[in-house]
RNA sequence: GCGCCAGUAGCUCAGUUGGAUAGAGCAACUGCCUUCUAAGCAGUAGGCCAGGGGUUCGAGUCCCUUCUGGCGUGCCA
């Protein structure tokens, strides 16, 4: 139950009922629509909800907004409401106080929701893919696979929790040119393992991190020498193959580790296998957006993205201006473009999987491809200016002592997945990559591998094992919150209590935000913000020295919070400990 | 050149999609444990919200413009 959002409709009607009330008395002009925001002030001395209807009704009313403000609340009818009071404060706001029965519904549907509770069903009937991380399985995960890896997981579970029927896939890009890198870099240290480094000249553009040369190593031990007299068109499959093998499962095993479960690894060669790429690529055609030039096939994205800017109001000179650029679907070598697999694999998921929406999360660096891939499945039909979202993360800058360290697979320097994983708990990692919404973030790595009690995750944390120990001791001395008569209002009218339980009505709608949004960061501000206020009460308060009906009823609010931080914990994917 | 993203405290960043006196964490300083976990709490200090114009009852937030930074602009992915 979403209790601030009860709260905001009641405001609604008690104004609109008060309007109708004072026009029919004539002291306001009837027939007018009384339009207004009810918002929750940063200072609680405008009361717990402040409603602008007064303001913006000015000018079809004709009248001040005081005056309005005034007529409203003299016809305003509060008995039976959420609300004790009602005041008009400054150029015009009103002003609302919460009653003694708000307070004791939010504890009672916490109590009732347990585990579900932060539920909502506003994304309720939409059936809704996130696809992440999807790094490429020639090299080691890195650090902008690991903040994607939170970002998607986190933006998975929100949305889920939103009502939304999710699925979490990893875009396995096992075919292409980068495969071709691949095995032709393997092949290269394998030649240098046996001939020595000074057989051949290793290619400039090829993979040069040190995993290769493993994989090189591993490939002899279990092959041996005799793969160097095979023809490059058997050895070079046969390494990709084989690198395929080793990075999969480690990548698998990495994630999981992380705590990220896919519901699938959908792999590309499958797409190309199944001739989805061409079929793709031949409704294109059908369609009239393609063209042949210089032995390649094009896609026309210039055009589409020009008739779409067109229709949007945009000048020719405007588009003039942008340089619209087509793409290649199919090189003149005959290969498919990544581009043309990408528009296939999305088609499969709007079309062929019928998913409502298709969210991907990408890295910023690949920002210049939204509106092409989105322009695409335009053309065939899909739609995809609006069922496809992507979600562009800024990439993280590595720091190392005040020096930028550029993360790269080609020079194989930057700091991988598991080696993140191996010096910084899970919890920590989860934690501080969900604590912004989107922005360019720098990196330390001094800071990030001293993660101990600094951490805000361990903040929160605290608060819940504080809850869990001070429980456990409470009920040695016989007090119980199933003891609480409801939730007694002499216990829950302070000020540290009432702010408490104020933030804990905001979980519904956190959640939905954080859906609406693409923001699961919410969450990690959200019960950072609640372990704060529950902190300050646990320091106010010595539960263990009041009157038993005041103790129970603490307690009770004290349950309502642990599993309040249970639920966001869970959430981001950081465990919620009884002991620290 | 064109496009996308950004510029808020010494540092890293929030800012409820236009609301009341701009916030948090870190760093600095001052207090609080004989009583349920001090990984905590209370307090002090720190700001021309990059600059300029506009929109309105009201702008960190919306529009225009200038400056600065990151990224992109491949028959790479």
């Amino acid at each position: 139950m979403n209790l601030i959002e009860n709260a905001k409709k009641q405001i609604d009607s008690l104004i609109s009922d008060a309007y109708n009330r004072a026009a029919q008395a004539g002291e306001l002009t009837q027939g007018a629509v009384l339009t207004g925001t009810v918002e929750i002030p940063r200072d609680t001395k405008n009361g717990d909800y402040a409603s602008n209807h007064a303001m913006t009704g000015a000018k079809a009313l004709h009248a001040a907004p005081r005056k309005i403000a005034e007529a409203l609340t003299k016809y305003m009818e509060l008995d039976g409401s959420y609300f004790r009071s009602v005041e008009i404060a400054g150029p015009g706001f009103i002003n609302f106080r919460l009653g003694d029965k708000w307070y004791a519904d939010v504890l009672a549907a916490i109590e009732a929701e347990g585990v579900d509770y932060g539920r909502t069903d506003s994304l309720r009937g939409q059936k809704i893919m996130v696809e992440f991380v999807s790094a490429n399985p020639t090299g080691p995960m890195h650090m902008g696979n690991a903040r994607g890896g939170v970002l998607g997981d986190a933006l998975a579970e929100v949305l889920s929790r939103a009502g939304a029927e999710v699925s979490r896939e990893f875009y396995v890009n096992d075919a292409g040119n980068q495969i071709e890198k691949f095995a032709l870099s393997i092949e290269a240290r394998y030649i240098q393992l046996i001939r020595g480094e000074n057989a051949i000249v290793f290619p400039e553009d090829a993979y040069h991190g040190d995993d290769i040369r493993e994989l090189a190593r591993l490939f002899r031990e279990e092959n041996g020498d005799g793969w160097l007299d095979r023809p490059e068109g058997e050895r070079r499959p046969a390494m990709a193959k084989f690198g395929l093998e080793h990075n999969l499962p480690k990548m698998r095993s990495d994630l999981e580790r992380y705590k990220i479960h896919y519901d699938r690894w959908f792999l590309e060669s499958e797409l190309h296998a199944a001739g989805a790429v061409e079929a793709a690529a031949e409704e294109l055609t059908k369609r009239g957006y393609t063209y042949e030039k210089d032995g390649a096939l094009w896609l026309a994205t210039s055009k589409i993205m020009g008739e779409k800017l067109r229709a949007a109001g945009k000048t020719d000179e405007d588009i003039e201006k942008l340089g619209l650029k087509d793409d290649v679907l199919r090189r003149a070598n005959g290969f498919y473009t990544y581009f043309a697999a990408d528009i296939a694999y999305h088609r499969n998921k709007l079309e062929t999987r019928g998913f409502d929406t298709a969210i991907d999360i990408w890295g910023a660096d690949h920002h210049g491809h939204v509106a092409r891939l989105k322009a695409a499945l335009d053309a065939l039909g899909l739609d995809g200016e609006n069922r496809l979202d992507i979600v562009l993360m800024q990439l993280v800058r590595l720091m190392r002592d005040g020096e930028v360290v550029r993360m790269s697979k080609r020079t194989g320097k930057a700091i991988s997945l598991s080696d993140l994983l191996d010096e910084v708990p899970v919890d920590a990692v989860r934690y501080f990559f969900n604590s912004r919404p989107d922005s360019q973030m720098d990196f330390d790595l001094g800071l990030a591998i001293r993660q101990d009690s600094e951490n805000p995750v361990y903040y929160v944390q605290y608060a819940h094992a504080r809850i869990c120990t001070l429980i456990a001791n409470l009920a040695d001395s016989g007090l119980c919150a199933a003891k609480a008569v409801g939730a007694d209002a002499a216990a829950m009218s302070g000020e540290y209590e009432r702010e408490l339980i104020k933030q804990l009505a905001g979980l519904p709608e956190e959640v939905r935000l954080a859906a609406r949004d693409y923001n699961p960061s919410r969450v990690n501000a959200y019960v950072t913000e609640l372990a704060a206020r529950f902190h300050r009460f646990y320091n106010a308060c010595r539960i263990k020295n009041e009157a038993e009906s005041c103790a129970c009823g603490h307690l009770l609010l004290c349950q309502c919070v642990r599993q309040v931080i249970e639920n966001c914990l869970t959430i981001i994917g950081v465990t919620a400990p009884e002991h620290m």
